[in-house]
DNA sequence: CCTGTTTCTATCGTATGACTTTATCCGGGA
DNA sequence: TCCCGGATAAAGTCATACGATAGAAACAGG
C-alpha cells in the first residue's frame, strides 16, 4: 500500500523533532489526518483512554495535538473533545504539512495545485532573482546547478542539488514571505521525483537544460527572460509528472485487473 | 509606544484560542518575538524561572513553544535552552504569525514584500476564478462587494467584506494550497486599513471601482482580464499604502523633531 | 601549556495524579 | 413548547518527580 517512504529528501529542516516522544505521535497523527485515515470531524483518541491506544503520556499527547493544532489540522474543545478540523482549515503550505503528504498515496490533484501555484510564483521569483541577485547568490545558484550535473541522474545528491537551486533562486529574491513558498515548489520537485521511474534519461536531460536556461538568464540579469524560461522549466516538469502519474495509475488498474 | 491594536478585524479563525491561558502565553511570546523584543538567538525565560516573571504552570508554558514551534518562530533543544529562531525559519504566510506583526510597529519592507507576493499571486488567482466559478461562487463575490458598496468608508463591516471578496476569489480557483495564500493578501488589505486616516474618500471610492471592475471580469468569465484588473486593483493599493507610510514616518519625524 | 576525556549539572523531556474550567446534554419547571 | 439549571464529560491547568541529554567545567595525560 505505503510506498518506500526514506526515499524523500527533506527540502528544510522541519519544525518536529522525530527524535523526541511528542514528536513520535503528532507525526502518526499527522499522517492519519493527512492520510484520511480520520475522517475531517472525527475525534481523537480520548486524552484519558489513549493509554490503551498508544501507551504515551498525556503530557506528551497533548504537546503533539498543541503542535498539530497551529497547523489546523485539529481542534480541541473541552467538553466536546478534539477533532480532526475540515481541509479548508489545514495550513498545506506549512512545510510538515507537505512532508507529511509524502507518507500518503500521490493525489493527483493535491499535486496537479502544488504545480498551478508553483507556475503563479516560481517564474515571478526567478524574474526577481535576476534583478536583485548578489554574487554570492549566483554563486549559490550554480553551485547547486553543477551538483545536478556532476551527480548521476536521480541520485540523492543530485536531489538535494535541484532543490537546492530553487531555494537559491527564492533567496535571492530576497523577500522573505515569497521565500516560504520555497517547500512547496521543493515539495513539487520530490513528487515528480518520487514518482519517476529511475531509468529516465530523457526526462533528467530536458531538466538539465531547462535549468541551465534559467541559470544562464540570472547570470545576465534579465528578469523576463528568466522568468519565461522557468515557465518552461515548470511546464516540462509539470508534464512530466503527469505523465508518470497517468503511467501509476494506469499499472494499478491493470494489476487489479 | 504600541497603536490600538483591536481594530483590526481578523481575518479568519486564528488557531490561538485566547481564552486559554497557553493561548495567552504563546501570544505575549509572539509578539515579543515578531517586534524583535527578544532577538533571534535569545534565551526563552528558563522554564523553572518563568515562576517569577509570569506565573503560569510549565504545562501551560511548554504547550505555548510547541505551538510557537510548529511556526518556526523557536526551536527548543535540552540542556542549551528555548532559542528564538532566526527570522529565515519563521513561517511567515502562517495566518497567527502574520495576525501577530499587526502588534508590532508597521516594517515597511515587510509590508512591501507581501504586496510583491500578492501581486505575483492574486492576478492568477482572479484568472482561475473568472475560469472556474460557479454560480454559488458569484453569488459570494457579488455579497462581498455589495457589503462593501452599502456600507460606510473604513467601518468594520466594509473591512470584512473586503476581506470576503477577497478570499471569495480565492476560493473560487478551487486550489486548497493557492488559498491558503489568503491569508497573507488578507494581511496586506488590513494594513492599508489600519495606515489609513478614516477621511480619505478618494481612495475608498477609486478602490471600489477597482473591485466593481474585477468582478466584472469574472462574471464575464474573462481570466485574462479579471488578471490584468485584479493587478490595477493590488498596484492601486499598493501606491496608497505606500504613501501611507511615508506620510506616517513623516509625521514620526516631525513629532520627534 | 595545551588537548582530550571524564564528570558534573543545568535544562528540557516525560510521567502521573489531582483539581479546575468549560460547554454540551438532559430533565424539570414555567 | 420553551427556558433554565444542574449533571457530566472532556479538555485545561497545576504541582511534583524523575529521566535523558548536551554543554561546561574539572581533570588527567601529553
Amino acid at each position: 500500500m505505503r510506498g518506500p517512504m526514506q526515499l524523500h529528501v527533506k527540502a528544510r529542516a522541519t519544525r518536529l523533532n522525530p527524535d523526541r516522544l511528542f514528536g513520535q505521535v503528532a507525526h502518526r497523527l499527522a499522517v492519519a489526518i493527512i492520510t484520511g485515515g480520520s475522517p475531517a470531524g472525527s475525534l481523537l483518541p480520548n486524552e484519558d483512554d489513549l493509554k490503551g491506544e498508544i501507551s504515551v503520556s498525556r503530557t506528551a499527547y497533548r504537546e503533539a495535538v498543541k503542535f498539530l493544532s497551529g497547523k489546523g489540522l485539529v481542534e480541541a474543545r473541552p467538553k466536546s473533545g478534539t477533532r480532526v478540523a475540515p481541509r479548508e482549515a489545514w495550513n498545506l503550505l506549512d512545510p510538515d504539512v507537505l512532508a507529511w503528504h509524502f507518507e500518503a498515496d500521490p493525489n493527483e490533484k493535491f499535486i496537479r495545485d502544488l504545480f498551478e501555484l508553483r507556475l503563479f510564483v516560481e517564474p515571478s521569483a526567478a524574474r526577481l532573482a535576476a534583478q536583485r541577485r548578489s554574487e554570492a547568490d549566483l554563486r549559490l545558484i550554480e553551485t547547486a546547478f553543477r551538483g545536478m550535473v556532476e551527480n548521476p541522474p536521480y541520485a540523492e545528491p543530485t536531489v538535494r542539488a535541484d532543490l537546492a537551486f530553487h531555494e537559491a533562486i527564492f533567496a535571492a529574491t530576497r523577500n522573505p514571505p515569497l521565500q516560504c513558498l520555497a517547500p512547496a515548489v521543493s515539495a513539487t520537485i520530490q513528487w515528480s521525483l518520487f514518482l519517476k521511474a529511475p531509468d529516465d534519461r530523457f526526462f533528467f536531460t530536458a531538466s538539465l537544460i531547462d535549468h541551465e536556461r534559467v541559470f544562464d538568464a540570472i547570470v545576465q540579469r534579465d528578469g523576463d527572460l528568466a522568468a519565461a524560461r522557468m515557465s518552461g522549466l515548470v511546464i516540462d516538469s509539470l508534464n512530466s509528472t503527469l505523465g508518470l502519474l497517468a503511467a501509476r495509475t494506469e499499472a494499478n488498474a491493470s494489476k487489479i485487473a
